[in-house]
RNA sequence: GCCGGAGUGGCGGAAUUGGCAGACGCGCGCGACUCAAAAUCGCGAGUCCUAUGGACGUGUGGGUUCGAUUCCCACCUCCGGCACCA
């Protein structure tokens, strides 16, 4: 570094050996601090750190910094989610062992991730693979267990046929209902499987309350849960059996002229009269080979079989036919529903293809409808006929309980003992069993005398072995193993097996924020000690894509902790926020197969660390995201040549140094201070770096005009670099050094804004005439409104505008404009 | 179908409370330096016109207002989520 110019390929290095060989991110309890725990979501270890996870992680890293500038104690960790499908995928394909293929991808990854110049401490790593966290993930398998909220249950369940395992709902995705991971359509299989209640806490996780978190987010989430609000009404089979049905409209009861069944519900079999049993055999059999988009298409037309079958409907004691059809799922509500056509215009498609009666019991006032005559099911407002006690009641087309007709309805159905108030939810327990290797044991044992019984705690972690042969065989690796699966029974000795199914992955992610405050605590998954100072989780940033995924998966994990005494507070992550993706530079998604990918490690070679940090900062709005451009990098990558430049070349000759200019430096600076702080607390990073551009600009500028070396000119470069640290951390940690500040920029204090250096003495005025731009004249700041209307109207140009005539209202705004309205 | 979000120069984007549209940057043009190039520095540019001036201009059409990228209504396009959900 002998030449004085901007390399940071010698800089970049030579701070982060030091920043680590001193311990300068590390975060310990400091009770005389205010804590702050900046959390962003831990990368998969696939193999090489790319664009997105940079664009991720270092703004994040970015406005930790700033947070720790502020005075806040803050913890900034960092580790791997390394369990997974794509190790099992590699080991089948390339012959490599899971474990080796992971802690490879992670050694790189860790080496990696140290060129950002991130202040990750890397003291609390974590890696979800790692023996001592998993058998924590086991732990609270066995604790959400003992309580209650694990269980095991038959039922027809996602199986991605690529990947070989179930999925949970949310891993299934989109229109033609494919594998997250993959993309492969999935299929219906029936297993018996481990689910986590979560639908336990779908109303509360509905509730946002006192956590910042995205609109979307909380948009998607609520969509995801589904609530609706109606009732549960009891029907009864001729052969006294009850049938329930969820509906959302109560007050259309006396309009129920059929019953639907799932052709899967239990009771089909045995409401099914012996003349309808072979029709109704027919198309439970053509129901299951058709594919759930087949099945789920909302344009197909709508079939179904007669059961042979009646119920009486309770409020009119009326006997109904009851049918059965695959648009009734078994999954949603309990399965069987009462048919409204008038009502529903599913309902009411049906009726007409089979004949069946519509009866109208809501229609508009002054209208005479008949069922015979619709051509639509009315599913709007109107009053309530044909509907004994209630007709003339008004039925709106609010929801729930705020329509007077559902209200009224309701309250009578519970007093006659009919039905009741009922709250039905889309989302659907969590099926965490996977039929993979790379994984957590789940720690239960099926034993022959005793059931399924859980590992005993003192036993954890029921260990993954390593000699396994992978076959995609569509049953569990572990259940190939020659002698892992065979254990004594914990209660009665004799010879059991383990459960040879691994945890979805999002367990793990589920409670990592813990492992982070104390990884090598062997006591609990996490030292009480620590978890009391830091959490919860201040800010924590991440990819919207798992809004539905761990997002959800995480907060019903701390709530169900919550509720077992083991975490405290309503919910893990206070703040939230999302970065948008990194595209590639023909606007596409970067891949490899497109080849479009650009590589940071090339990036940071050519450019540096933190060029490419602040172009990724200023590019575009951080939770937008856009596609990459290798031009655009060149803009930052100049920007901070001319920084370095700007403050290790000394100033020209410095003639008369004009005490106006001098204070100009300081209002420039002090502005500009006042707005980046903003940005930064606001995560608005791209006006962070073009607001310092800009001050750049002017600060050439005020050296050209001879500011070099004055006092202001010492403080302008004391905050420009520790506005720019959080940013660019390597080159103001430099540049602080040669300016002669005391090591390290980092760990010194955000500067105050001077309110008075930043106020403006003059102010350009604008003046409109008839809201159009015709000046501007110069004014000193604080005129008064007089002064200012009267300038305004002193103007030559404007006179000119106003061609003699009387101005009818001058209007001033905000001390700086003036509308003449003639 | 329902629920969100977005639409601003050639490009990425800015405009914080309804008050100068296009900051900052890329790219482009012209110039300086250079034998030349790169780098660097300086200057220029929304569009159009009858050009020291003016008209138009933030997806489209209306509205509110002295004044609208910003608020309201309708529509178009794109993106995302949910969807035979009872």
């Amino acid at each position: 570094m002998t030449d004085n110019h901007y390399h940071p390929g010698e800089i970049e290095p030579k701070w982060q050996a030091k920043w680590e060989a001193d311990g300068l991110y590390h975060a310990d309890i400091d009770e005389s601090r205010p804590k702050f725990y900046a959390l962003t979501m831990l990368p998969y270890p696939s193999g090489d750190l790319h664009m997105g996870h940079w664009f991720a992680m270092t703004p994040s890293d970015a406005r930790a910094r700033f947070k720790r500038m502020q005075g806040y104690n803050v913890l900034f960790p960092m580790g791997f989610d390394a369990f997974g499908l794509p190790a099992e995928n590699a080991a089948i394909k390339r012959n490599i062992h899971p474990k080796e293929w992971t802690y490879r991808n992670i050694e790189n990854m860790r080496a990696q991730m140290k060129t950002m110049g991130a202040m990750f401490d890397w003291r609390r790593e974590a890696v979800s693979a790692d023996p001592e966290y998993y058998k924590w993930t086991q732990w609270f398998f066995l604790q959400l267990f003992k309580h209650g909220m694990a269980y095991r249950k038959r039922a027809a369940v996602d199986w991605c046929p690529t990947d070989n395992t179930t999925l949970a709902r949310e891993q299934v995705v989109g229109e033609d209902r494919v594998c997250e991971r993959c993309g492969t359509p999935v299929i219906k299989k029936e297993l018996e499987q481990w689910f986590f209640k979560i639908t336990d806490y779908a109303e509360e996780l509905l509730y946002f309350e006192g956590i910042d978190w995205p609109e979307r987010v909380q948009t998607l989430q609520t969509n995801w849960i589904g609530r609706s609000e109606g009732a549960r009404v009891f029907f009864k089979t001729e052969g006294g059996d009850s049938i329930g049905v969820f509906t959302t409209r109560p007050d259309t009861l006396w309009g129920a002229t059929f019953m639907v069944l799932a052709p899967e519900h239990p009771l089909v079999e045995k409401i099914t009269t012996e003349e309808q049993r072979a029709a109704v055999e027919e198309y439970k059999f053509a129901a299951t080979r058709q594919s759930d988009i087949e099945r789920e298409a909302t344009d197909k037309e709508k079939t179904g079989v007669f059961t042979g079958g009646y119920a009486v409907n309770p409020v009119n004691g009326e006997r109904i036919p009851v049918w059965i059809a695959d648009y009734v799922l078994l999954t949603y509500g309990t399965g069987a529903i009462m048919a409204v056509p008038a009502h529903d215009q599913r309902d009411f498609e049906f009726a007409r293809k089979y004949g069946l009666e519509v009866r109208v019991v809501i229609r508009p006032e002054g209208e005479a409808w008949e069922g015979a005559d619709l051509e639509a099911a009315w599913p709007h407002e109107g009053v309530m006929v044909n509907s004994g006690p209630f007709d003339g009641t008004p039925a709106t087309e609010a929801k729930g309980g705020a329509n007077p007709a559902i209200k009224a309805v309701t309250e009578w159905l519970e007093k006659q003992k009919f039905g009741e108030a009922s709250v039905n939810y889309r989302l659907r327990d969590w099926l965490i069993s996977r039929q993979r290797y790379w994984g957590a044991p789940i720690p239960m044992i099926h034993c022959k005398t005793c059931g399924i019984v859980a590992v005993p705690e003192d036993q954890l972690p029921v260990l993954l072995p390593d000699d396994i042969e992978w076959k995609p065989t569509g049953e569990s690796p572990l259940k190939l193993h020659a002698t892992w699966k065979t254990v004594p029974c914990p209660v009665c000795d004799e010879p059991a097996e383990r459960d040879t199914d691994t945890m979805d992955t999002f367990m793990c992610s589920s409670w990592y924020h813990l492992r982070y405050l104390s990884p090598q605590y062997a006591e609990g998954p996490v030292d009480m000690k620590e978890y009391n100072y830091w959490m919860p989780v201040d800010t924590y940033t991440g990819g919207i894509e798992h809004a539905t995924m761990h997002l959800i998966y995480t907060r019903f994990f701390h709530k169900a902790l919550r509720d077992m005494g083991i975490a405290e507070g309503p919910e893990p992550m206070l703040q939230l926020r999302n970065q948008g993706s990194v595209l590639g530079e023909d606007s596409a998604k970067m891949s490899k197969s497109k080849g479009n990918v650009v590589s940071p490690d090339e990036l940071v070679a050519q450019y540096g660390a933190d060029a490419v940090r602040a172009y990724l900062m200023f590019f575009t709005r951080w939770n937008v995201g856009g596609p990459w451009s290798s031009q655009g990098i060149e803009g930052p990558s100049r920007w901070l040549r001319r920084v370095w430049a700007l403050f290790t070349e000394p100033g020209g000759p410095g003639n008369t140094v004009q005490m106006a200019m001098l204070k100009d430096v300081r209002r420039r600076v002090h502005q500009t201070l006042k707005q980046v702080t903003r940005d930064y607390e606001q995560f608005e990073f791209n006006t962070i770096i073009s607001s310092l551009m800009e001050l750049t600009n002017d600060l050439y500028r005020f050296k050209e005009e001879g500011a070099y070396g004055t006092t202001q000119w010492r403080e302008a470069q004391e905050i420009f670099l520790q506005m720019m640290a959080p940013a660019a951390p390597h080159i103001a940690e430099e540049l602080w050094g040669r300016i002669g500040k005391p090591y390290s920029i980092h760990t010194s204090q955000w500067p105050k804004v001077d309110e008075e250096a930043a106020k403006v003495d003059e102010i350009e005025l604008v003046v409109q005439v008839n809201g159009k731009l015709r000046d501007k004249l110069m004014v000193a700041a604080g005129t008064s409104e007089e002064d200012l209307k009267a300038a305004a109207l002193a103007s030559e140009t404007v006179q000119k505008f106003l061609e003699g005539k009387e101005p009818k209202k001058v209007i001033v705004a905000g001390g700086a404009l003036v509308n003449i309205v003639v």
